[in-house]
DNA sequence: GAGAGAATGTCAAAAATGCGACATTTCGTG
DNA sequence: CACGAAATGTCGCATTTTTGACATTCTCTC
């Protein structure tokens, strides 16, 4: 079967050294952002590398009926936008931030002129993007070969933030509902069961892992 | 709501020069398949990146009780295994040849070796990554936020390959249902509404698509 | 610290989908 | 060219999930 890993893509600027973090920081603009604020819509172009600083970002589609689908989380060090540098791509995922953030925002010639004196800047991209790629299928096989209730839990794992000291999801159920496209009911009684497990903790808009590799090793028992 | 386009990614070798295409050819091994015949299987290591030459071959997982989630179409000039070569990760998808086909195969240190000297195979390696994952999230979606029938819909085209002259899809029904992750029933009531509407025809072991602009129009009418 | 808005917890009926079974068609092989 | 294996077409019945409703709990602001 499949096996269920703690793995989480490696952030774009762990992978470059500090003088190439350097170089970055000086070449882009830096903004700052509020809670819940909006950094990129789907459809603008603009194109450029985007990179959390500080703070959070999530990815998503809203639906014109204000339905949310959370697409990505995506932590500190990582990068979004990366594709409108090196395809034609449109940007198609709404992008806002969670709890105040920095970003450093690098208009696309400056960074294909830093990739082109220094590769390193392309082969970290292009092993972060490896990574997400993986996950991506990670999360596909998830939705399709999984049950209810190992399915719930698996999302949980991927969306869950790496860092150490915050297990906690900060999703509305309805949010996370529409995230694994399932109904806001059935999830309740998913995250009840799991809760019962002693897996999480259900909070009002938000949930707590209480033990990553606890969930993990429920997650590889079954599987099915 | 989302935009759905005759999107697929442009196969790696188009994105080199001939000159870079035949230095990459001279590096590596070519080896010939016969239909259904294994390339690589789950956690084989021997990290390498493998280019199709000639042919096709496909990616899924093998369930415990062979049930087969087909997870990608690899047409010639893509390639698979690209991760082994810059990321830790264990291969994690049993790949085989569809009809007669041609692989080549570059073991890592000489891939590496060929993008030191040349980052032009890093960056096109890049470029299709992200069309990769571009695509990867547009499955997700269709998986989650799309009705039955479109989303069977979108499923064809996404998995289609791009090919002028074959939109034919050699897929029998019964793998393409746990690709979908839907029952074979299901999937076989699906299809034949859309063979009412003219938009695909069902065969023996495969299935063609009429028309691909014509499906494409159906689905950005019947999305929801 | 009271009240309004927002989010969660839960239920029963309705709809969709899966499951298992079986008939039918197709393909390849001897 | 006849046969068996393999794949498709289709049908109820069982199960799961959604829908819509409503009560409850929480949080934030005044």
């Amino acid at each position: 079967m499949f096996e269920f890993s703690q793995y989480q893509a490696t952030p774009y600027l762990d992978l470059l050294s500090d003088d190439c973090v350097e170089s970055l920081r000086s070449a882009g603009h830096h903004r700052s952002y509020k809670d819940g604020q909006f950094v990129h819509s789907r459809g603008d172009d603009k194109p450029g590398i985007s990179i959390v600083e500080d703070g959070a970002a999530q990815a998503g589609i809203y639906g014109a009926d204000g339905s949310f689908v959370l697409t990505s989380y995506i932590g500190a060090g990582h990068t979004f936008g990366d594709f409108t540098v090196f395809t034609d791509l449109p940007r198609t995922h709404d992008i806002s931030a969670v709890g105040p953030t920095k970003i450093l925002e690098v208009p696309a010639p400056r960074f294909l002129a830093l990739c082109a004196d220094e590769p390193a800047y392309m082969q970290a991209l292009l092993k972060t993007t490896l990574m997400r790629s993986h996950l991506l299928l990670e999360m596909l096989h998830a939705l399709r070969s999984l049950s209810f209730l190992p399915r719930v839990a698996n999302f949980l794992l991927i969306l869950a933030p790496s860092e150490p000291r915050s297990p906690t999801l900060r999703f509305r159920q309805t949010d996370l509902a529409s995230t694994l496209g399932v109904s806001r009911a059935s999830l309740n009684t998913a995250l009840a069961k799991l809760e019962n497990l002693g897996l999480i903790e259900r909070g009002y808009g938000q949930l707590m892992i209480t033990d990553r590799s606890k969930l993990v090793a429920w997650l590889n028992a079954n599987a099915q």
